[in-house]
DNA sequence: GTGCCATTCAAACGTTTGTTTGATTCTTTC
DNA sequence: GAAAGAATCAAACAAACGTTTGAATGGCAC
C-alpha cells in the first residue's frame, strides 16, 4: 500500500464504517442529506468511495445509521427519565420537560457549543424526509403516547388533544431553537450574544414549564 | 401546435410563469427543495422543461422567487400588525403573539387544511437551506428586532437574550406544530384528532401567552 | 401579408450522482 | 507459509440532473 498521509491501518475491524459514520454526521447535520454526495464523505473520511455500499449497501441506509444512532438513544432515555417521575412530589411537570429536552441537550461535544450532535438531531426532529421520518415514526409513537400520558398524570384536566399540541410546541422549541443557534448569533446583529446552551436550556426550560400550565 | 390535453392557450403571457410558481410551490412544500426536479414541475403544470430556465434563470431563481413570494408578504403583515399596536392598553403581549403567527395562519386556502401555504411557510422557517436563508436573511433581522423591541416594550424587566430567544420558541412552535400536523394524525395512532387549525391556533396562543411572561 | 419579438418546443449537452465491478491487498486461520 | 475470507482500491457504469441550443410557433404592429 502506497503511503497515505493517514494510514488506515488496515488491521482495526470496523475502523472505516466507524469514520463513515461520524464523518457523515458532521456533514448532514451542516448541510443536510441531499447535499451531501458520497465523495464529499468518503474524501472527508479518507476512505474509498466504494466503501460505503459495501459497509452499508446504499446513502440511503448509511443515512438511517446516522439517524438511528442519534435518535434511538435521545428517545430512550427520554422515556428512562420519564418513568422514573413520581407524580406526588411537587413539579412533576419540569421533570417531564427536562425528560424530554436533556437527552439532547446532554449529546453536548463536552463544552463545544459548535456541536455536531445539536445540528443532527434537531434536523432529525424538524425534518420530514421520508429518509427520517421512516425511523422516527418507528419510535416517535410510543415516546409521544408516553408524554402525553405523563402529562395527564401530573394535569388531570387536560384534554387529549391539548396534550398532544403542548408536546409538538416543545418539540419545535427545542428544536427550532438549536438548529437556528447560530443563525440567531448572525441574525440579530450583535444585540444577542449568548455564548452558552446552558442559558438558553434554562430559558427554554422556563418557557415551556409556564406554557405547560396554560390554560 | 399539435393539440394538448390541457391547451396552454399561448395568448395569455406570463401564464406559463404564474402556472411554474404554483406548481414548484406544492411540490416544494411536500417533498421539499432538492427532491423535486424541473421535469416533474414542468411535466405537472404541462410546459416545457426549458421554460423554467427561460423564465427565471436557473432552478436557483425559482426557488428564489416561490420562497419570496410567501415569506416578504407574512414578514410585512407581520411589521405591520405590530406597528398597529398601543402598548398602553392591556394584553399587549397577546397582540404580538397574533402579530407574528396570525399572518401565517391567514394563508390558508380556504378552509382547505392539508395547504400547501402552511407547509411551505413552515418548511421556509424551518429551513437551513442556504437558498432559502439567503433571503429569509434578508428580511427577517427586522422582523427580529422589531418583535424584541415590542416585547421589551410589553415587559420592560426582560433582558434582550430572553427576548431573542423567546421570539426564536415562538417561531419554532409555530413551524413546527404546522409542518407536522398531518404526521400528528397519523403518529398519535387516533388519540389526536384535531381536524381544524382553527383549535391548533388557538392552542398555541395560550400555549404562547403564558410562555412570554415566564420567569 | 410581412417583419418582429416573445415564447414554446424537442433534443442534446456536460456534469454529477449513487452504484457496481474485478482486481488487489490485508488479516486471519490452520 | 499457504489458503481463505474480509476489506480496499481505481475505474467504469447507467441514470438523473440542470442547462443550453436552435428551430418552430405564436401574437402583434404596420
Amino acid at each position: 500500500m502506497i503511503a497515505n498521509e493517514v494510514p488506515l491501518d488496515g488491521r482495526a475491524a470496523g475502523l472505516t464504517k466507524e469514520r463513515l459514520l461520524v464523518v457523515a454526521g458532521e456533514l448532514f447535520a451542516d448541510r443536510g442529506f441531499d447535499s451531501v454526495s458520497l465523495r464529499m464523505i468518503t474524501d472527508r473520511a479518507n476512505v474509498n468511495l466504494a466503501s460505503v455500499n459495501y459497509h452499508f449497501g446504499s446513502k440511503e441506509e448509511l443515512i438511517g445509521a446516522v439517524v438511528n444512532d442519534i435518535v434511538r438513544p435521545v428517545n430512550e432515555r427520554r422515556l428512562s427519565l420519564l418513568s422514573l417521575i413520581d407524580y406526588t412530589t411537587q413539579d412533576p411537570i419540569r421533570k417531564i420537560i427536562h425528560a424530554f429536552i436533556d437527552p439532547v441537550f446532554d449529546l453536548s461535544d463536552s463544552g463545544n457549543d459548535d456541536n455536531k450532535y445539536y445540528k443532527l438531531i434537531s434536523r432529525c426532529i424538524a425534518s420530514r424526509d421520508e429518509r427520517v421520518s421512516s425511523i422516527i415514526i418507528k419510535q416517535f409513537p410510543e415516546v409521544l403516547a408516553q408524554f402525553v400520558s405523563a402529562l395527564t398524570k401530573a394535569l388531570p384536566s387536560i384534554d387529549s388533544n391539548s396534550a398532544h399540541l403542548k408536546i409538538m410546541f416543545m418539540a419545535g422549541a427545542l428544536a427550532h431553537s438549536l438548529f437556528h443557534y447560530e443563525n440567531l448569533l448572525l441574525i440579530s446583529e450583535g444585540r444577542f450574544d449568548l455564548n452558552s446552551t446552558e442559558v438558553l436550556k434554562s430559558e427554554l426550560v422556563s418557557f415551556l414549564l409556564t406554557g405547560m400550565n396554560a390554560s
